[in-house]
DNA sequence: TGTTAGCACTCGTGCACGTCGAGTGCTAAC
DNA sequence: GTTAGCACTCGACGTGCACGAGTGCTAACA
C-alpha cells in the first residue's frame, strides 16, 4: 500500500496518539483526551475533524456513536509500519537477558525454553517458541552409558550437533563392559545413518555378535528412536499464558478459553512458526491478518532464528492487538540474535 | 467428630443426593428435584423437613432464602468420610494409565510428569506433582561424555539411583581422552561425597594432575552443581490447569487468576506437598480446610509416593469443592501405586 | 407420630424505563 | 484553517415490576 500519500503529518501524529493512548488504557480515545494529554497544540474540535477523516480512511473506528475512537487493524498496521519507533531495551534488561542466556547451556532445547521465559517476563505477554527441527537427521554418534539399576543412559548426537539423551530401563542385567561393547557396536554401525536405518536384522546381529541376552537391545533401540523422534520433531515451548488473563480483552471467559485451547494445539503452533521460520526480522501479524478465527483479536510478533541454513526455529509473542509493539519487537529481536549466536556456537565443530 | 450419631439413614441418603446432584449441576438443589430424580420414595415436603434439619446441623446451606441447598464444607467432609463409594477405575482407563507408565522410563522426573498428565486427563481437574527430593544426597557416580563442539554431557547418579544430566559447553578444547581422564578423576574423587565437598582445591588439583587448560574444569563443575541442585530440590510438575476454566466456579475471572497465580508459586506447592509426602493414602482437604485463602473454595486430594523410607514425593489434584471425589481418589490412588512400583524398580541395585 | 398437600412468602432474574455523562458532528464566528 | 458552542447519540447505571423457583409452616391424613 502507498501509505504516505494518505496521511499528512498531523494525521499521523493524531493516529500515533490514539494508538499510544489506547495501548495503555484499553479505552476508546476521545478528541479531548488527545488535545489535553498529547501536546499537539490543537483543540479538541480540530482533532475531531481529523479523526472523522481517519475514520473514513479506515484507520480508526468507533465502537458506538458516543464513544471515542479505537484503532482498527489497518490503523495498527500503519502504526507498526510507519509510526512506531523501536528503541533498544534498557541496559539492565539487556544485561539480564544476556546473563541468563549465557550460562554455558549446551542443549538447544533448554536454551530455547529459557528464551521464551525471558521474553514473556520482559514483555508481559505470552511467548511461544519452536526448537529447530530437521527430519531425517543423520546420526553423528551414539553412546550408551550405564547408570546403575539395570538402567542405561542412551545418548545420541545428530548432525548439526543436536544432543538428546534418555534414561532407559533394561529388561535384563548387563555388565558395564557389555554395555560399553554395545555402545561401540551401535555407534560404529549407525554413525552417518538415519534412524530409519535401524532394522531388526541389525538388532539380531548385535545380540548374536555380542552374545547379549534378550531384553537389552530392544529397550536401547526404543530409546534411540525416542531420542531421534524428539530431535526430528519441532518442540514447542510456551511461557506466560497466564499473563494474558491480565488484559481486559480476556475478560470474556469464552475468548480466554478459546485462545488457551488454541495454544495447546502444538500442531497448529508448529505450522504457524514454521511459516515464519526463515525470516529473521521480526514480523507482525495484526488481528484479522491471522487466519485462525480465535486469533483475530490478537497480534502475533514472530522472528526466526537458526544457523542461516537448514536448521531453524522461531519465537513468537502473542498478545492483544493493542500490544506495546516497540517493546515486543525490540525484545524478540534481541533474544533472536542471542539464539543465533548460541546455535552457531553449538554447531561449529 | 462422632458423625454417626448425628444422622439417620434417611438424612444420609438425602445428603448424598444433594452432594451428588450438586457435583453434577453446580446448581443449588431443591427438595422437588431430589424427590423426582433420586428414588427415595419421599415427597418434596418431607425432604424439605429433613433438609431444614441438615441445614441446622451445618451440612448444607442456602445461598439465599428462595434457593435450593448447597453442601457446606462440613457436608462434603461427611460425604467424603462416610458416603462416597470409591470404586476402581474402568478397566480401559487402568490399562491406558498402566501402558503409559510402563514404557521403560528410567528417569523419575519424566515418569512423574507423565503421571500428572494422566491424572488430569482422567479426572478433568488440575494436577500438581512433586518429585522426590533428598538434599545432601551422596554422589554415587559421575561421568563426563564428549558430545562434540566443545561440549560434554555431564552425568551424575546420586544415591537412590537418581540420574541427572546436562550438556555443558566448555570454554576450551579438550580431546576425548582428556575428557575421559577428567571423568575418571572426578568419579573417583567424588563418589560417596556430597556436592558441597567440591572445593576449589579439588578443581586446581584436577587441572594440575591432568594438565588441563583453563575453561574446562569450571564449566564441568558448574554443570555438576546444577545437576545436583536439580536432584536435591523437589521439582514441581503441573498439568490441566486450563481444565479449571471449564468450571462455573471460575467464571469469576479474579478468582481464576488468583488460583493460577498460586499454582505458579512453586515454593508454596512444595511446602504443601511435602506435608502430605509420607501419607500414602489419598487425603482430602476441602474448602476452608486449606490454609491458603485462595484455596478456600477448592478441594485438594493428595497422596504421597516413594520408597517407603527417605525418598518420597507427592501428587495432588486441585478442583472445585464439588469435585467427583470418588473418581479422583480412585485415580490418584492407582497412579500412586504405579509410581511406588517404578521407584522401587529404580533404586534396586 | 410421621408424611403430605396447600399456601403464603422470599428473593434472584430478566426486562422496561429514565437519568447521566462522555463524546460526537455540525455550524457559525474568528 | 481553527475553534467555541450546542444539539444529539448511546452506553452505563439505577429503579421498579412481574415471574418463578424454592422455601417454611400449617393442617389434614394414615
Amino acid at each position: 500500500m502507498s501509505w504516505d500519500e494518505d496521511l499528512n503529518e498531523r494525521k499521523k501524529a493524531i493516529l500515533r496518539s490514539i494508538v499510544d493512548d489506547y495501548i495503555h488504557t484499553a479505552q476508546p480515545v476521545g478528541s479531548r483526551t488527545i488535545s489535553r494529554k498529547h501536546e499537539l497544540g490543537l483543540s479538541s474540535a480540530t482533532i475531531r475533524n481529523e479523526m472523522a477523516d481517519l475514520e473514513e480512511l479506515g484507520y480508526i473506528a468507533q465502537p458506538h456513536t458516543s464513544a471515542g475512537r479505537v484503532p482498527s487493524d489497518k490503523g495498527y498496521r500503519f502504526y507498526v509500519d510507519n509510526l512506531v519507533q523501536v528503541q533498544d531495551l534498557a541496559n539492565e534488561e539487556m544485561l539480564r537477558i544476556r546473563t541468563a542466556m549465557d550460562e554455558r547451556i549446551g542443549e538447544l532445547g533448554e536454551l530455547v525454553r529459557r528464551a521464551a521465559t525471558l521474553i514473556s517476563a520482559v514483555t508481559g505477554y505470552a511467548t511461544v517458541a519452536m526448537t529447530p527441527q530437521a527430519e531425517e537427521n543423520p546420526i553423528r554418534s551414539i553412546q550408551i552409558v550405564p547408570v546403575g539399576g539395570q538402567r542405561v543412559l542412551v545418548i545420541i548426537v545428530a548432525s548439526g550437533g543436536v544432543v538428546n539423551s534418555r534414561v532407559v530401563r533394561l529388561d535384563a542385567e548387563l555388565s558395564d563392559e557389555g554395555i560399553h561393547c554395545l555402545s561401540a557396536f551401535l555407534d560404529q554401525r549407525l554413525s552417518g545413518k538415519a534412524v530409519s536405518d535401524i532394522r531388526i536384522s541389525l538388532m539380531l546381529e548385535a545380540e548374536q555378535e555380542l552374545g547379549l541376552p534378550d531384553g537389552i537391545v530392544l529397550p536401547v533401540v526404543e530409546g534411540l528412536r525416542e531420542c531421534m523422534r524428539r530431535i526430528g520433531h519441532a518442540e514447542i515451548m510456551m511461557d506466560g499464558m497466564m499473563n494474558l488473563l491480565n488484559f481486559p480483552e480476556f475478560n470474556d471467559l469464552f475468548k480466554a478459553r478459546e485462545v488457551m485451547d488454541l495454544l495447546r494445539e502444538d500442531d497448529f503452533l508448529v505450522e504457524l512458526l514454521q511459516k515464519v521460520g526463515k525470516r529473521t526480522n521480526p514480523e507482525v501479524r495484526i488481528g484479522a491478518e491471522n487466519e485462525r478465527r480465535s486469533l483475530r483479536d490478537l497480534s502475533l510478533v514472530t522472528a526466526g532464528y537458526g544457523d542461516g541454513d537448514r536448521r531453524y526455529g522461531a519465537i513468537g509473542v502473542i498478545g492483544p492487538t493493542r500490544m506495546t509493539y516497540s517493546r515486543v519487537i525490540a525484545s524478540i529481536d534481541y533474544v533472536r540474535k542471542l539464539l543465533d549466536r548460541e546455535i552457531l556456537r553449538m554447531i561449529r565443530d
